[in-house]
DNA sequence: GTAGTTCTGTACTGAGTTGTCAAGAAGGGC
DNA sequence: GCCCTTCTTGACAACTCAGTACAGAACTAC
């Protein structure tokens, strides 16, 4: 009984989420939004209520995908739960990349947790923000936790060490990776970083 | 033979860093430093050229004063060099301060590493800030390797470990912790990530 | 005290920004 | 095939911003 929208929202709130990653949110104006997802101005605001609004649903989307990305990437068996952890680690060198399909950003600077990105930018004159990055940051804390209990179930992580307090150092390592890559140091610098973690990681006593 | 200029220069790129620590470089209007400084528009622009220059030269003050903060903080005796690497780790819980003798910024978005936040934001597509931000990390790197090394000496930690690989990582952690804090965890969190941090640097074997 | 030089504040310009609005386009129900 | 609803587009007005220019103030040297 009406005209259908004729784009895919998903599709302009990557291309959205690609644009605030490389510019920051007050370097993106909504012309660039425009430019960057082929949106004219009114669709923009009739969609997504402008650019603050397009941000608040560029986070939810990058928040969903986590439950696809980093969360299916760290479920599993006991077995290979370490190595998992080793693996998340490492594929943090290159930072976060807008879809499962997608290459990582060329810039280091832009390929960093959209969630982290916009928290210290924005964050602290933005609740909303700083409550949906969290969020961000929650849910595969709890993922990786778990990753660390299933390693500690297979005897490969010293037992009495606390899933959790490891799980918010390990996040906090792979946040701070993206700050470093912002510094412009190559891979492979990073990657030293990624394997000096995994190895300090206290294995069970009775080896 | 002339009028000399009625600001300390000093004083104002300390008000003009903290504004940009705590709204950013594009959330900073030259209004906004002119508010913070109290300096006119055409005193800034005689004087710093601008807000980019004010960036800059604020970065290059931010930059001298790790020599005095945290080289200073880490530097001594082989001895107590496990404890100083402790106290920084803690220290970063409360974010770096805009001078030794001022209180941490109120937000913990604000607190965090200056360099690391304009890095951040404007680091890919401003080489200049890029390089500045990198300055500030290997500084404080070399000093923390140096910290690294001497609690080696004393016997504290793993002669076999890397110390430039350890102080890498620590000021990674360091960063993270900013990037964790501007999600809004409070200082306990924080502070019980900065010990799971330093319980796990290696200790020597025989131990 | 005066002249000369530099600093300070403000007004101005042009570019860029946001948010709105109205007119036209496109598609589904009947 | 017509109508109605919704989407889309582009233009518009109000505003903010960065950077400049100019006039006045302050200070020093003589």
């Amino acid at each position: 009984m009406a005209r259908p929208r004729s784009f895919d929202r998903d599709h302009v709130l990557h291309a959205a989420e690609r644009q605030f990653r490389a510019s920051g949110y007050n370097g993106t104006s909504v012309d660039d939004i425009s430019a960057a997802t082929g949106l004219g101005r009114g669709s923009l605001y009739a969609a997504f209520d402008g650019k603050h609004g397009v941000l608040l649903e560029a986070m939810a989307g990058y928040f969903a995908r986590l439950g696809q990305g980093p969360r299916k990437a760290l479920a599993g068996p006991d077995e290979g739960a370490l190595e998992r952890l080793h693996g998340y680690l490492l594929r943090a060198v290159h930072g976060v990349p807008l879809a499962a399909d997608v290459p990582p950003a060329p810039d280091r600077a832009a390929a960093a947790c959209f969630a982290a990105k916009m928290a210290l930018e924005i964050g602290a004159s933005d609740p909303e923000v700083e409550r949906l990055a969290n969020d961000c940051f929650s849910v595969v804390a709890t993922a990786v936790a778990e990753c660390v209990r299933a390693a500690q179930r297979n005897g490969d992580i010293d037992p009495d060490a606390d899933p959790d307090d490891l799980a918010y150092l390990l996040l906090t390592i792979i946040r701070g990776i993206d700050v470093v890559g912002a510094y412009g140091h190559s891979p492979a610098r990073l990657t030293s970083i990624a394997e000096s973690a995994f190895a300090l990681l206290p294995r069970p006593r009775h080896r």
